[in-house]
DNA sequence: GAGTGGTCTAGACCACCAA
DNA sequence: TGGTGGTCTAGACCACTCC
């Protein structure tokens, strides 16, 4: 019967603070929804989204019956925002270029097509292309596409990169990111043009459209090179 | 009057399958939720969480009165889960452990001091610990604590480790996240003994509470680490 | 079996903002 | 200023799962 906050945000800010307070300590349950909408003065539905929320952002843990607890292990989630290159570039205030280094159909290394879930022997087309700002090296693409899977005609990717074809012109549906750091090779510091043995912040990236593999990609990038999040 | 999904989940994959086959264009409005929902034989309500849903992944994009249309340069969001360590290293099968190379009340240099917005002259509590994965360095933590915010008394921070007590005892309110790859110096390259320069991802984080700084810290994660999402 | 969260409905009011 | 999404309500049924 406290004060009655207005709305799921408010409600949200409450059991939030609540938690901080310690008032309902790590692993501890909190009152059911039923309960905490009397106590707000609120329909379930308000609450229920309140709580959802701080689920999905793993403060909260959730199952029937069991109850709502507060998590005891928060697995801190955090949301990353991965644009395509150009609007990375232009977003800093840099003019944005591309250079297609390769492009020819050839047998990808055995790691990539095990990670599309190819047949040996298929044969991609394989692009590379170096990214970038202000005219200086940025980020060294390295990219297998599966033709078989992907729209015909294909453009001419040294007139629109890669990623912004297949932005708009294969739907997404599902893949996955990896983060991590390696030296860089002799080819590729020459490449973005940096001492050998540089640390280089990868990302590379898999992309499914349709249980079909469309697409494996490095991405390597200059030194210097955050990403970074809000939570 | 097409087949009719069930459940939101289904009219969000309804809406994500037109978007795939380009029956709704990039940048192209689709109709309003009114219309959605009479079409799908459902609540508008249903349709707003379906559409709410694909608007928080980034396929969509939604204002009122202009309407909803499909994104034009879908920002990929990708969510990332960020254990403790320990469960980190436990969920990998192996042995954790730590040792708590440092503890003393210092100044922080100037970088740390700015990112938690401290008065110059502001002396905090630095830790430096190396955790350790079956015996073998596993991650180097460079960590600033904020003791004017936390509740005392502080714990023995040999036995337990600063992430883990500060997850069960100080409310996390915000903070931002930020990952670099950097070559490693002398000093952390014998710390985690690698050779010098070895590419290093590094996470770097600072917590806020309440307005208040809680603490920075650095990771320095051995080579072979990698962050990873399913999206 | 029973309690809990997950979801849906039909209706309503409101905030925002492009036309 | 009207159309759109954002939210809330009161009630209902269902799915899951702990006891």
């Amino acid at each position: 019967m406290s004060g009655q906050p207005k709305g799921w945000e408010a409600i949200r800010a409450e059991v939030l603070r609540r938690i901080r307070a310690r008032d309902w300590a790590p692993g501890e349950a909190i009152p059911n929804e039923a309960d905490l909408a009397a106590e707000f003065g609120c329909a379930r539905a308000t609450v229920n989204r309140a709580l959802r929320d701080l689920a999905a952002a793993g403060v909260l843990e959730r199952r029937r019956k069991a109850g709502t607890r507060v998590a005891l292990h928060p697995v801190r989630k955090a949301t990353l925002d991965i644009p395509v290159t150009r609007a990375e570039v232009e977003a800093r205030g840099q003019s944005y270029s591309f250079r297609l280094l390769q492009s020819e159909m050839a047998l990808p290394p055995v790691p990539v097509a095990l990670k599309l879930g190819l047949a040996p022997g298929s044969r991609l087309l394989h692009l590379r292309t170096l990214h970038l700002a202000d005219g200086k090296p940025f980020l060294h693409e390295d990219r297998w596409l599966n033709p078989a899977a992907l729209p015909q005609p294909l453009p001419d990717f040294a007139a629109i990169s890669a990623n912004e074809w297949l932005v708009t012109h294969v739907a997404y549906t599902s893949g996955d990111i990896a983060f991590s750091a390696e030296n860089a090779s002799d080819a590729e510091a020459a490449i973005l043009g940096l001492p050998k043995g540089t640390a280089l912040f990868v990302t590379e990236r898999s992309t499914w459209s349709e249980a079909q593999p469309i697409t494996a990609v490095r991405l390597a990038h200059a030194p210097g090179y955050r990403l970074h999040t809000l939570v």
